[in-house]
DNA sequence: TGTTAGCAGTCTCCCTTGCCGAGTGCTAAG
DNA sequence: CTTAGCACTCGGCAAGGGAGACTGCTAACA
């Protein structure tokens, strides 16, 4: 993780405190400020220190003769600090209670990233784990107008989904109703996974399918399953909240900058292949500011928790500005994530 | 409409083209820049055109020296010109195309709310028509932990909805089976309006059911049908888009506003219960600034046209500064609810 | 050798001043 | 009723001048 020069423990000490100032006022900090803190030392010392630690590229100055503000690295240092110093959090039992109160995991996801929101003051969000491992609890097919059919897919645990296809040959209502039977009789009980893997077998081996409203509707729920697997669902909110946190005294949330985070927001599809690279990490992730690939979040921070529902892994987080609240924000992050996780397990 | 004093003609045609200009230039407008605009006064004479506009209401000047700047009042005279003024649209038809690909009813509205802001530069939103007229195709219940009930309800026409309902008494997987068996083969077919009051009046003059099972099925659908007509789905997106088209160049969009607006979208009841209170209406509705009632509202326009799938009503319409491209926006919402309408009357 | 006080230097911020230019309202003539 | 002309007002910009905030550096000190 530091692959940078290790800092002297009294510079690391003086950094920790340069960044939680920092986020706490927003104003560069000067060495007297610090001198009143109680680190023992003089001001004087305290620019050496600091000229040091600039040095070494974990503050600048914004101009002379004004204090110093945490670079990214700075960020960097102070998180990985807080991370080893901190004690993992609990969820609030009320913020669990209510989210066992949800039942479809659409409902439950968008909860949480509320929640998450909220308890961090940032945007949050929240990614279902891929339906894979649940197990099929009944698969509806509806005939549409223009031979277009409704398909929805009910899983074990809550999952719900529903896809509209457009299959090359037709299909009256009856047969839709005979074709779903079959389907529901053969693989109810399965997981989904089993139930794609099945399906593309059957498809290949008896490619003379005797039966021909069984082999069109095994080629329906191949195409529904191609479809489905398409996307996680994704939730995120609360940008409202975060705007209000940085009000106007943040000079890096500027109209520009929220622009391409709502942008990021509303193009679920790219959000998600972004978090995508992160959910590898394993374990509570944070990015910050410059170290995003992605340009548009450079100047954001992210914190990101995978969850598991026992055997597929969905994640939960926040976005903000480098300038976080990181401690609040790793809390809230942890807390959902574990609730998140007990909460979904919990289910059969 | 014009319950202010009637304007002179030329007054009017004058403070036509000052709106159309500030909503241009986004700056102030002034006598002499109008003067070369071909209107066959010169520039004192405007002046005092402008003087008498602004006595009545319908400019202001920003300080002393400046030009004049549209009030809210200036907006809607230059908005109901327009309304009379301008040829009805047609939707684009590659977007109708794109709309009728669309399978499911939210899948169409998110789709719609999309293209409205994107051909207006503004947030669009769409709210679906509640689906009491929908004839019901399918109702699955399906168990989850802890007595919880997972409720899909399909109704014809790609209407998918499902909520969570905790009983007061237990069902084991059998028996909800059976219980979704008896309503699907009671009620199949007929309107979820239909189906509401045949469950309401059963309940009430069965009240002592022979069949047990009957009856809570009956309950759990009744509780089901509540709990969907709790709000219908509003879809609402483009805040970076509006962002974009205004820039910086807007003192409207300023950070604060555009925290209003944001916490706006996210509280989606509150949004549809504040935009059913303008669907009576009727047409294509303007709403400008401060003749919203919410506070949070009156630096926004909104416009918003119903929409009738054959029997109930839904709405779209776009969000954005007073200062907005009014022609565009209202070819772009009445050109998308035309479409839309077409679109979801087709289906069956 | 590391720490501290003192000091000179730098740069931002804010206020004032003066000026230019934009745009107006008013007035008197057409 | 319209127009030209004129005096006036005000915002915006640039220049100038403290005041104040911090710094880096140096020299003395433990």
């Amino acid at each position: 993780m530091a692959s940078h020069p290790e800092l002297p423990e009294r510079d690391r000490r003086v950094l920790g405190v340069v960044v939680q100032a920092y986020i706490d006022q927003g104003e560069p900090i000067s060495s007297l400020w610090l001198a009143g803190r109680g680190l023992g030392v003089s001001s004087a010392t305290l620019r050496t220190i600091m000229a040091r630690l600039e040095e070494q590229g974990f503050v600048r100055q914004p101009h002379t003769s004004a204090g110093r503000v945490p670079t990214d690295l700075g960020y960097r240092s102070y998180v990985d600090q807080l991370l080893v110093a901190r004690r993992s959090a609990r969820a609030a039992p009320h913020i669990e209670a209510r989210l066992r109160r949800a039942g479809s995991v659409d409902d439950l996801l968008s909860h949480a990233s509320q929640e998450v929101s909220r308890a961090s003051h940032q945007v949050g969000f929240a990614i279902a784990p891929p339906a894979d491992s649940a197990t099929l609890e009944q698969l509806d097919l509806v005939a549409l107008e223009g031979g277009k059919v409704l398909v929805v897919v009910i899983a074990a645990g809550g999952h719900v989904s529903h896809t509209v296809l457009e299959p090359a040959e037709q299909f009256d209502r009856d047969e839709l109703q005979r074709a779903a039977n079959y389907l529901n009789s053969e693989f109810k009980g399965r997981t989904l996974l089993d139930v794609r893997q099945q399906v593309v077998q059957r498809l290949r081996e008896e490619r003379t399918l005797y039966d021909v409203l069984m082999a069109r509707a095994l080629r329906l729920a191949y195409e529904t399953l191609a479809e489905l697997s398409g996307g996680p669902a994704v939730y995120v909110q609360g940008a409202a909240l975060m705007i209000e946190e940085f009000g106007n005294d943040d000079p890096d949330i500027t109209l520009e900058t929220l622009r391409t985070l709502l942008q990021m927001m509303e193009e679920k599809a790219r959000l998600v292949r972004l978090l995508d690279e992160y959910l590898d990490a394993g374990g509570l992730t944070v990015v910050i500011g410059s170290e995003h690939l992605a340009p548009d979040l450079q100047r954001f921070s992210l914190i990101l928790a995978p969850y598991s529902d026992g055997r597929n892994r969905g994640a939960l987080g926040v976005i903000g500005p480098t300038r976080m609240h990181y401690g609040r924000a790793l809390n809230a992050v942890e807390s959902l994530s574990k609730a998140l996780a007990r909460t979904v397990s919990a289910r059969p």
